[in-house]
DNA sequence: ACAAGGATCCTCT
DNA sequence: GAGGATCCTTGTT
């Protein structure tokens, strides 16, 4: 079942907690959700934050949609934009573990990553195992064909932990707790850094 | 037109 | 745990 559009026209906060379990459907390869970042409007850790370029054009349009870019110059990372249009917010995808479609997975990730969690907890590896590229930017989620969001079995417990990679962002947002992964799946990354929600 | 830096990944120690 | 790869986006001249 596909997750409708009004799914992501909420807080990204909110929404990234509840895109833990889903899936990601591309043809044959489907991946269950583990491990999630929330980037807000009003966060010096979010890309739009100094306002509306061309590259983030999209995360200030309609919710549900997908926000790609490239990171380092060859890694590709696959955001979910989220909140009503003109709120320029999103939902990195970090982590997923594989449901279906492991050998084509393996083949896009060239051999790399073995067999364990290591094969998938990265952002870039996500997208280069879905095939998603910046030619996906703008893709409705929400929509029938090409990638897809559908329902899956929620994790049992949730992790909460402080963003990777953000040191460029103000001190009041560096800390904030916006990073989320299911406790009950090893295919989550830095899992040094998380807490158990509400221990 | 140019320079700087980046929401990472991989390999090696 | 550290460093290099690699090139697009952005802000500035």
């Amino acid at each position: 079942m596909r997750l409708r559009q009004r799914f992501f026209r909420r807080d990204a906060v909110t929404v990234a907690r509840e895109l833990l379990g889903k899936e990601l459907r591309s043809g044959a390869v489907r991946l269950r959700i583990t491990e999630v970042e929330a980037y807000r409007a009003d966060d010096s850790a979010c890309h739009a934050y100094h306002g509306r370029t061309p590259r983030t054009s999209v995360m200030f349009g309609p919710p549900g949609r997908a926000y790609v870019y490239l990171c380092y110059g060859l890694h590709h990372m696959l955001n979910v934009v989220t909140g009503p249009v003109g709120e320029a917010s999103a939902v990195l995808i970090r982590a997923c573990e594989p449901v279906a479609g492991l050998d084509i997975v393996r083949e896009r990730r060239g051999g790399k990553g073995g067999k364990g969690p290591a094969l998938l907890t990265g952002p870039g590896k996500v997208a280069q195992a879905l095939g998603v590229d910046r030619s996906w930017c703008g893709h409705r989620l929400y929509a029938a064909g090409g990638l897809e969001l559908h329902a899956g079995r929620a994790p049992s417990s949730v992790l909460v932990g402080p963003r990777i990679g953000i040191d460029y962002a103000s001190p009041e947002h560096r800390e904030l707790p916006w990073r989320f992964a299911a406790g009950d799946s090893p295919w989550v990354s830095h899992r040094r850094a998380l807490e158990c929600e509400g221990a």
